[in-house]
DNA sequence: CCATATCGTTTATCCATTGAATAAAGCGAG
DNA sequence: CTCGCTTTATTCAATGGATAAACGATATGG
């Protein structure tokens, strides 16, 4: 059933606007507001008292006058309530506790150790339980949770498949709300690292992105006009099966010749394996060891990193011709090799792509690091609870 | 500047309810309307007499009785206009009116022989007058103009770059505003193919769908939830310019391997010169002489179907793997070859899309046969007089 | 100190939706 | 044929939210 016009619808969308305003251009007094969206200063006032009365706005006291009565300046009240954001990982859970405006105030990383099924979401609860544990008092408490996770989960948020993790059909978002009884947003892992980089990161204040995830395997997942996407599921799901070589390697997924067999972290320590690089004892940090051979000056690696580099190219030129893309942001694990990988990125692309895209062209690397999925989940969860919240119900 | 809510925008949202329910449901009671849009009664009835002031509804008298007065029957009036859909074929001009519900009442296919920018335009020009001057009488006459284009248009109507037109930054729009005087819209060509599939043809009541337009080039296209993804020029631009084989073939746009390169009606063509084949006159029905051939057992030219089939079916899998649409649509000239490349395009997408979509995908053909593009680009023009029309300025 | 400008609130008015009442029209049982 | 019941469509007062204008409070600057 559509929604259908009338007053309240007006006021929603009116209050929608006003609250948005101060989230924006905080701080702001109620004149200013009524000049920048065109909305009677009656209206404002009203609307600003409701949202003084819901917890979401203050006042911060007077501003500075402009030759006549001092305005009441207003803040977005960030701390009124708490998210938790987790990046639910192939061998790790990282989690976050954000206020509002999805500021990281408390955070927490635990190893996957034994990678069952139950007991990764023993794990996952009882981290959720630490941040709850650990939240600041708030009027609003914990508004929501918002998780990333990689594979491809539909609009209720059912882990449809997640091969890396070994999960089927998972309906994690109801086990979560039953153990917790807290809205829950699930994504899959780039849909939520495009985020967190689009609101904290390299793609801060830019309407479109394309956001590349190049862990284990690849996803990708976009921004257009300042949204994502496709949904929670999405088209993010498996860009890295795209085929490049029609007629090469088998992949797992059937087919041949799929982007992630050539340019994907496993890629790389496939082929790394044969290289003569000093092992650690921690398997975990495979990567990490050969970023520092590269830069001890291994010209094996360097040569590796250059190929793999090429590869990773030739898939972001298939982005770049199909979708024109302004920014292309690398994350995830194997951004962490940007000053290997990069020249050959670049090389590739540049040489590769129509003409007619390559002006606007920007490739960008994560400036979020690995934090980029867990700050993007939670901002999903704070969005749920705002566009719950803007309904006037009382 | 944002909308901001009002009485104004309350009746502009419920009055193209109404309108919306009355096009789609067509014949309906008032009360009906109320029944299924949750408007009130009176809200309706005031709405439906604005509506027929409009000239965009009309009564066609009682209907029958449940038991009680005789209902009064609303029908959608959709020759109260007419709109002009073209689709500018690269050595032809495909011209229709359409009344409002776009249903073709009169066409004209104009052949290009002189393709320099100034006669093409003049026979542009020359099709759209012959369309006015056909057109019935009608309260609101031409309401809009929708064309075609094969290659990227930004929203303003702008051809950035068709290649195959060798046009470039060609303000379409405004040439054609210029001279009618009426609203334009031009959009990709296989944008306005995937519009006409998904409203008349075998894309009729799918919420989601892919258009794969294969001619010269490969373009395409996608309707997610029932509107077209990524506005005028959108992603459709080149996914001819997937990259299938990366140390492939050299194609002009200075990449190597594209999917066109393997795939279009020019791969097709350009293998085919080899091949014993009686020539006819005519240059432009090369095609139409080879799919004669096959259905006349020529098995030189079965092989060549089949094999350019399977490199179809290699960049759909690329699609299907990304996208995991419910149904693609494949149209545009090669669409002719239906018989000879349908098993092929099956054959190679089923082994090798991920197991997890295979399931719901179906491969169709074009059902509008070279129409898709001239009648999506004239429901380009009708929803753009709907749009304006439902506010309400008086 | 006064003229002027800005800020925020208050008041009266406007307007679209709503629900209820009413009018109009039809069906069917006795 | 009549009466009672339904359904359809219109009318009307009530509701609630936006708006414009007036107003009080407060600041600046000469």
């Amino acid at each position: 059933m559509q929604t259908t016009g009338n007053q309240y619808l007006v006021k929603k969308i009116n209050k929608s606007i006003v609250f948005d305003t101060i989230r924006r251009k905080n701080p702001i007094s109620r004149a200013q507001i009524s000049e920048s969206t065109n909305l009677n200063k009656g209206t404002v006032s009203s609307l600003v008292k409701e949202l003084i009365d819901d917890d979401l706005v203050y006042e911060i006291g007077p501003g500075q006058s402009s030759g006549g009565r001092r305005p009441v300046m207003l803040l977005f009240n960030h701390v009124s309530g708490y998210a938790i954001g987790i990046d639910l990982g192939v061998n790790y859970i990282l989690t976050v506790l954000t206020d509002l405006e999805g500021n990281s105030v408390e955070e927490e990383r635990t190893p996957l150790q034994n990678l069952s099924f139950d007991s990764v979401i023993s794990a996952l609860f009882q981290s959720i339980r630490a941040m709850i544990d650990r939240a600041p008092d708030s009027p609003r408490g914990i508004v929501g949770i918002g998780i990333g996770v990689p594979g491809i989960v539909d609009e209720k948020g059912t882990v449809l498949f997640a091969p890396n993790l070994g999960w089927k059909n998972v309906n994690l978002s109801r086990m979560i709300t039953d153990e917790f009884h807290l809205p829950v947003i699930v994504h899959n892992e780039a849909n939520a690292g495009a985020k967190g980089e689009h609101l904290f990161g390299s793609g801060k204040g830019r309407e479109n992105l394309v956001y590349v995830s190049v862990g284990i395997g690849i996803g990708t997942s976009m921004i257009i006009n300042n949204a994502l996407y496709g949904g929670a599921s999405g088209f993010s799901g498996e860009m890295g099966h795209f085929i490049i070589e029609s007629h090469g390697k088998k992949c797992r997924c059937g087919n041949r010749g799929c982007w992630e067999l050539y340019a994907s972290e496993r890629a790389f320590l496939e082929q790394a394996k044969s290289l003569s690089v000093p092992s650690t004892d921690s398997a975990d940090l495979d990567l990490d060891r050969f970023i520092q051979a590269a830069n001890e000056g291994n010209s094996e690696v360097i040569q590796l990193f250059n190929q793999i580099g090429e590869y990773l190219g030739i898939g972001l030129t298939n982005i770049v011709n199909t979708l024109n893309p302004e920014l292309i942001i690398i994350g995830n694990r194997f951004a962490k090799a940007e000053k290997w990988i990069r020249n050959p990125i670049h090389r590739v692309v540049e040489s590769r792509s129509l003409p007619y895209h390559r002006q606007p062209l920007k490739i960008a690397f994560s400036s979020l690091g690995t934090h980029s999925c867990a700050l993007g989940a939670s901002s999903f969860a704070i969005s749920n609870f705002f566009s719950d919240m803007k309904v006037p119900v009382g």
